[in-house]
RNA sequence: GGCGCCGUAGCCAAGCGGUAAGGCAGUGGAUUGCAAAUCCAUUAUUCCCCGGUUCGAAUCCGGGCGGCGCCUCCA
């Protein structure tokens, strides 16, 4: 009863600043009210890439969702740090260069740009990209405290942290350590005391990059540039770790273990994992039979499955905002099925918002991209004097609902499709595309605009005209379809169809839509 | 074998104890010379199956069946 009430007045507040949000928590299974470390503050650390082959569709769901969730915080009047590492060091990437016949640094820098040029095409904002060559000195002092304190072991110049040291170990993956001693592999060398030990510190084998250290020269172990530089960004307990659902054993949980026995603090508050990327043959599914083609595997995108896809390849196909679209349109925890197919069907909505756009532009004689709406989240400004504003009030509440419970963006981008049906709905029954629309109807449709462009904003969507837009051409380009279209006026206006149709279709084949309406036809260039 | 996740219309997908959002595709209609775009209407007596708890379950519990992830590098 009492838990009735609060939602109760929970749910009258949904519109105003700071508002309750839940986020599910990995380590306790369960949904939490948001609290952050520090009042006011945000730090969110993401596990980024290990930089040695290029970017797939895979490593792009993390950095979209969690810029969102920083987007939303931001929104919230949190002032949020967004940290996502670059592992420059590591097996494979001194595999991957020997192969390639250059040196890591070369092939880390490469692979470290097109990285970073896909996530801001896809409006990732990050504020830093710590490496972890840059981060060895605080490593080296992170494994000393560890092996000081009695939770680590130099063993012929490799370094081991002993899990059998730490109660608190599987606390995030739920695993209990005699299991994984169990089933641990047989590889395990003598050097270790437990098969579940894992390495902070590995031993420089000849002719390998390496760094020196107290226990001979070598590199860093998996897992310690995560520990070391979110602390050294973000504090030694912070509130938002992040990364994909397969990283959370043994990766989390050996971060956890590290840091919390070298800093005896808590390390992450709020553990998130976003679903992993699926990959779906269509043609399998639709029922060809076995053999009819060179099938790629199904399942989990990951490179030894080879059923990855460059980014460089999809972006040739689709806009990074429709990936971005994509990419939110369901919830993040949830596994993504990844299709050409798949992604076309979705990318409609978005179209709809760019269409409305351009309606926008006409109706109130100001781009929709441009146009400023509020950035911190607060009631709205207005009264909801009528029943078109009464409904963009109420999207409005359902969207920030949604993204206050674990930041449902698929139920928000619904929401968002609802306000822009009813934003065209109401500029059709009010003929707001007709030059004798009333100053009123404008305003209000103005008003439900802005809200459009707040709620698309905290999505990253929309932020940028598209590259083709003619809105603004006025060039020769312009001037030429003009002439045509007053042509095609005039061979309509005599019932010459057969003339208008070569024209519109002649077009259409090199790129060219038009689209007549009350007020004339309309051109644009195919997206 | 151990630890988890998931199963909602043709497809995608919200809802997570109070009587099934939304999108795509389809169908019908408005608009159009015909289109395009847009709008309206329509598509699940039912949420994999079987039990149980409850006044009430897609939602909670138990048992099946099916799909998937992690336990080894992976976002």
């Amino acid at each position: 009863m009492i838990q009735k009430l609060e939602t109760a007045a929970a749910e009258a507040d949904k519109t105003s600043p700071r508002a309750e949000i839940r986020i599910y928590n990995t380590l306790t299974r369960q949904k939490e009210t948001f609290e952050p470390v520090v009042p006011g503050k945000v730090g969110i650390y993401l596990c980024g890439p290990t930089v040695y082959s290029a970017s797939h569709i895979g490593h792009m769901v993390g950095p979209v969702i969690f810029d969102t969730i920083k987007r939303f915080l931001a929104f919230n009047d949190y002032a949020v740090s967004f940290v996502v590492n670059i592992t420059d060091i590591d097996d494979k990437i001194i595999n991957q260069a020997a192969k390639e016949g250059c040196g890591i640094e070369e092939l880390s820098k490469r692979v470290t740009e097109d990285y970073q040029k896909h996530l801001k095409s896809l409006q990732v904002e990050v504020d830093h990209f710590p490496f972890a060559t840059k981060y060895i000195d605080h490593m080296l002092k992170m494994i000393g405290t560890l092996i000081e304190k009695g939770h680590a072991y130099a063993a012929d110049g490799d370094v081991y942290f002993d899990v059998t040291s730490f109660a608190g170990y599987g606390k995030l993956s739920n695993r209990r350590i005699e299991e994984l001693m169990a089933g641990a592999r047989k590889e395990v060398s003598d050097i270790k005391r437990n098969a579940a030990d894992f390495a902070l510190w590995k031993g420089a084998k000849p002719g390998e990059p390496s760094w020196p250290s107290p226990w001979g020269n070598g590199r860093p172990g998996w897992h310690i540039e995560c520990s070391v530089m979110s602390s050294a960004l973000l504090g030694e307990t912070f509130d938002i770790h992040g990364g994909g659902l397969d990283l959370v054993f043994p990766h989390h949980e050996d971060e956890i273990a590290q840091s919390e026995c070298c800093n005896g603090k808590t390390y992450a508050k709020y553990w998130l994992h976003n679903g992993l990327m699926q990959y779906t043959n269509e043609t399998r599914k639709i029922g060809a039979r076995e053999g009819d083609f060179a099938s790629q595997e199904e399942g989990k995108m990951s490179k030894s499955k080879g059923n990855i896809r460059t980014l460089t390849d999809l972006f040739s196909k689709f806009s990074p905002e429709t990936i971005r679209y994509f990419l939110l349109s369901t919830h993040y925890r949830s596994p993504i099925n990844f299709s050409d197919e798949r992604i076309q069907e979705v990318a409609g909505g978005l179209t709809k918002i760019h269409t409305l756009a351009e309606l926008v532009a006409r109706v109130l004689g100001e781009s929709f991209y441009t146009l400023k709406a509020p950035t911190k989240r607060a009631p709205l400004a207005w009264e909801t004097n009528s029943p078109f504003l009464t409904d963009v009030a109420e999207y409005r509440r359902r969207y920030l609902e949604y993204m206050d419970d674990d930041f449902n963006t698929g139920g928000a981008i619904a929401v968002v499709g609802e306000l822009v049906t009813a934003l065209n709905r109401f500029a059709g029954d009010k003929n707001l595309d007709a030059s004798s629309a009333k100053a009123e109807d404008k305003e209000q449709f103005r008003k439900g605009t802005v809200v459009l462009k707040e709620l698309v904003s905290i999505l990253g969507l929309l932020l940028d005209a598209p590259k083709n837009a003619a809105a603004g051409d006025d060039g020769l380009l312009s001037k030429v379809l003009e002439l045509m279209i007053e042509l095609r006026k005039e061979a309509r206006q005599s019932k010459n169809f057969a003339l208008s149709d070569r024209i519109r279709d002649g077009l259409a084949q090199i790129g060219v839509t038009l689209q007549d309406g009350k007020e004339g036809t309309r051109w644009k260039l195919e997206s």
